[in-house]
DNA sequence: AAACTTAGTGTAAAATTTACACTTTGAGAA
DNA sequence: TTCTCAAAGTGTAAATTTTACACTAAGTTT
């Protein structure tokens, strides 16, 4: 490849960052780690940070993030989007978090910037293997996130922030739907996260007026009550330009 | 400040890149610089690049920016946004960036990931200054950017899909006019950012009903036509989370 | 004073949004 | 088998917003 580079070299000053958002059925969930199980450290520092590592010399950033996942915990090859950089001075000062660099980074004083990424799942199609590493991370509500690591507790905001508008003028709520779901799942989905209490009528129509979802002729299994319909999510071309203009809800 | 580091030290792997947006009353205009010129190097390289630099090691991202505008267009104190971090693996192997790096940086070879920021203003209160630096520091139509250096049309193409947005979500069109402006001015604005041909008399009823201008007992002067009456900008406050549900236009 | 240029202004029709409640259906318990 | 429970599914009228559309007013220049 390019010449004058070393191979697989660690760039010690950048590193990437991940916000994995999940929804299972009524809660909106977070991938998190537990920083010293992760590292099979013998300390007593169960802090939980966002899943991430410094990336390599020859390394896109983006690549850098799915490797980050897929080593952390079997996810790949994941939608993922770029946050933002975050590279405020004192993002590492914290004492716990000074430990830790000490322990694991060949450059623990290293000033390092983060990219941050996130991404959707379908929480169900990533059951966090039991094995390995993977034992060590964790979805947890985002509503019960307490402090992370570093600067994650940022990081986190911006991905939230991002997720509710991208879910207002984007077709992404099904990302974090199974292949096939009911209406109220969706609409369950886009109360939750935006924190809102819509119209329930109203919000069906809209959403199928959008000609997003199409319906199948499945239905709910095991539930106590009426099965629902299952619909699907057909994806369909934004021009990028119309995306402005789109509204679903 | 922080022990173990040293002081304005250059790190030489991450820098920023600044997308300033100034509008002349019927182009918009993107802040370029030549970088030869910009280096007082010897070579024959016109090539136009946003303005950017490295950073130091113990320099805030956003810091960074300011100072880079700050030194070579005397702009001080700017709003600046990060639009997000570009770090493509072939983004500094174009064959002239390459020369021109080889000249001018400690490491030319280093894998460098820039952050990119953007921010709007008003073309007359900064009038670049004619001598120093500063002559070698342009305003191009926006429509008229040919190839510049790096990547910096990917950075550049970030730059107006975010403006577009927040021309659209936010009221921030008045950072790229005078204090003082005829809503016809505004309205052209907002045709030219947007390419689009908007409703005149359905833009102005709207643009007046969002509250955020309070028309002033001044008029246009020196205009071969009848003046317009000029109108100021209200700053409110916008919760964050209401930006959402705000439509500009 | 005539011609030119932009300022300034209203309305009716269409489309969208909002508020609102009852019947249906299947599962599970009695 | 029937009763109860829980969620599914469904329509409309009023209010609001959006859209399309064109002429008069005012100041400048010739």
């Amino acid at each position: 490849m390019r010449p004058n580079k070393k191979m697989n070299t660690i760039n010690p000053t950048v590193s990437v960052d991940c916000v994995v958002f999940g929804f299972d059925g009524s809660d909106l969930k977070v991938l998190l780690v537990q920083r010293d199980l992760r590292d099979n450290l013998d300390i007593d520092d169960d802090t939980l940070v966002l899943p991430g590592d410094l990336i390599y010399e020859d390394e896109d950033i983006q690549d850098a993030a799915s490797r980050v996942l897929l080593d952390l915990t079997g996810i790949d090859n994941l939608f993922l989007e770029q946050i933002g950089a975050f590279g405020s001075l004192d993002r590492l000062s914290k004492d716990k978090d000074k430990v830790w660099l000490y322990l694991v980074r060949p450059i623990p004083d290293s000033r390092v910037i983060t990219i941050g990424y996130f991404a959707l799942v379908n929480i169900k199609n990533y059951t966090i293997r039991p094995a390995g590493f993977a034992k060590h991370v964790i979805w947890k509500n985002f509503n019960e996130v307490g402090e992370l690591g570093f600067d994650h507790n940022d990081i986190l905001s911006a991905a939230i922030t991002k997720l509710r508008n991208k879910l207002y003028h984007e077709p992404v709520g099904f990302k974090l739907l199974p292949k096939q779901f009911p209406l109220n799942h969706l609409y369950t989905l886009y109360n939750t996260i935006l924190n809102s209490k819509l119209d329930r009528r109203n919000f069906l129509r809209r959403i199928l007026k959008t000609g997003f979802l199409k319906e199948t002729n499945n239905f709910q299994e095991g539930v106590p009550h009426k099965p629902a319909r299952l619909y699907t999510f057909v994806e369909k071309k934004f021009a990028s330009d119309n995306n402005q203009k789109f509204k679903f809800y």
